[in-house]
DNA sequence: TTTAAAACACTGGTATGACCAGTAATTTAA
DNA sequence: TTAAATTACTGGTCATACCAGTGTTTTAAA
């Protein structure tokens, strides 16, 4: 795309990324070393590290001092790389996914505090309604009813501006938590907490009380915030 | 992630990104040159390169031969639909306005108690800059230095998210009054309001109060917001 | 004076060779 | 036989030189 035409590391990158998807190198499969692949393509080693380090970059090898680089198990194309670039933030800074969910607790509690405030009674059926769907305790809690929930209180909150930015908010830390999510909700008592929690803000709501709404709102980001730490810390891949 | 730790392209590359996260180096913002970075940092040109060579396959900068490498608009692909369809609410839809105004109070004032909590001595210089910049008061009272002051609060809150999200919303903000700001600034009287509201927020953060500098960024956007809502009553277009 | 060409000073891209730092197999000495 | 030392790989880093684009400045011609 930018320059995979012109330089010599472009040109490369795209060979080699062939070489994978085409099933010359298999996953798991040790590549020749950087001197080797030097000889055998016809580059120097700078260009080779270099193409090597982009596809690392990539996740497409791994690679270990000492020992050499290995075909990762590729189940995407390379299509793929047009996912955004702060996904990768997440992975490697941590801080920024609780920046994100910090602002998500900011936000997201005020939206509830309106929400107490100016719900119209179709709106407190509609969040009747997927207060509902979430609370049967012998339904499982899915990301689907979960945000379903919540996009409900924001829509209450009738103020566009904050249904916008909440939105695009949700899809970050869909793409950021994506991994560990399952690690979460699988957890029977932490779905217990958050029904509890939900409960709160769903009854604050309909009794009319914006206080305890955004209070409510805010001890449950917080919860998730913690959880989310404690998975992301037991969590080395 | 996997050698971010003991390697020194890892460390750099995570440097980088802190550096790009942080608001240092901001979108759009033209990068050192290699052999700069190489001399500023302690490394080699070599560990520079491959550092910026991820950083390009992460999709965070973009690097032309004999021109440079540039930070990437990272909220780029959502700030386009989330800025369009929201432009032309503003003018049909006065309360729309509002609604902008008062997710900037809660964000804002989040971002300064933030600041007052972990501004940098280089943070506090700059932002003594941009409050002197401002506080003159044989100078006009310009958007520039006036959104200048905001931006840099709200960098001092170190949150990048916080960053990008407030960016979007100040781009909203000066889209949606553009027409009414200059019967704003004019007025004197508002000046004088606004500098002693600025004064107060600065003050509280250099003096590491966060409650204070929340309480006083509260106080000024519902300042704003209510001029705001009287210029737009007297004026009919 | 104006203007187009040439020189210059940057930028990133590539090549080489040397050396450091891990790893693992091999050899050596106990 | 076994444990330690050697050796030969691997990737990681450094320094230097040069190539290739880009933009500005200078220069020389019109």
């Amino acid at each position: 795309m930018t320059n995979s035409n012109t330089s010599a590391t472009g040109k490369l990158v795209y060979q080699l990324e062939e070489m994978i998807l085409e099933g010359v190198w298999r996953p798991n499969h040790k590549l020749p070393s950087e001197r080797r692949l030097a000889q055998r393509f016809g580059y120097s080693r700078t260009v080779i590290r270099e193409a090597l380090r982009q596809l690392q970059a990539k996740g497409l090898i791994i690679t270990h001092q000492g020992i050499g680089s290995y075909v990762v198990e590729v189940f995407h194309s390379i299509e793929e790389e047009f996912i955004d670039p702060l996904v990768h933030l997440f992975d490697s800074h941590e801080r920024t996914l609780f920046d994100l969910l910090d602002v998500r607790e900011q936000l997201e509690s005020h939206a509830a505090f309106l929400a107490a405030q100016r719900a119209t009674q179709t709106d407190l059926y509609q969040l009747t309604q997927a207060y509902e769907r979430l609370a049967s305790p012998d339904t499982e809690l899915t990301m689907d009813t979960y945000f379903n929930f919540h996009h409900m209180v924001i829509l209450c909150s009738h103020n566009p501006i904050l249904v916008q930015t909440l939105c695009q908010l949700k899809a970050l830390l869909c793409k950021a938590i994506q991994t560990c999510l399952p690690l979460l909700i699988q957890d029977a008592e932490v779905q217990n907490q958050v029904r509890s929690q939900q409960q709160q803000m769903y009854e604050a709501i309909v009794q009319r009380d914006p206080v305890a709404a955004r209070r409510a709102t805010k001890t449950h980001i917080r919860f998730v915030s913690h959880h989310v730490h404690s998975v992301k810390k037991s969590n080395f891949y």
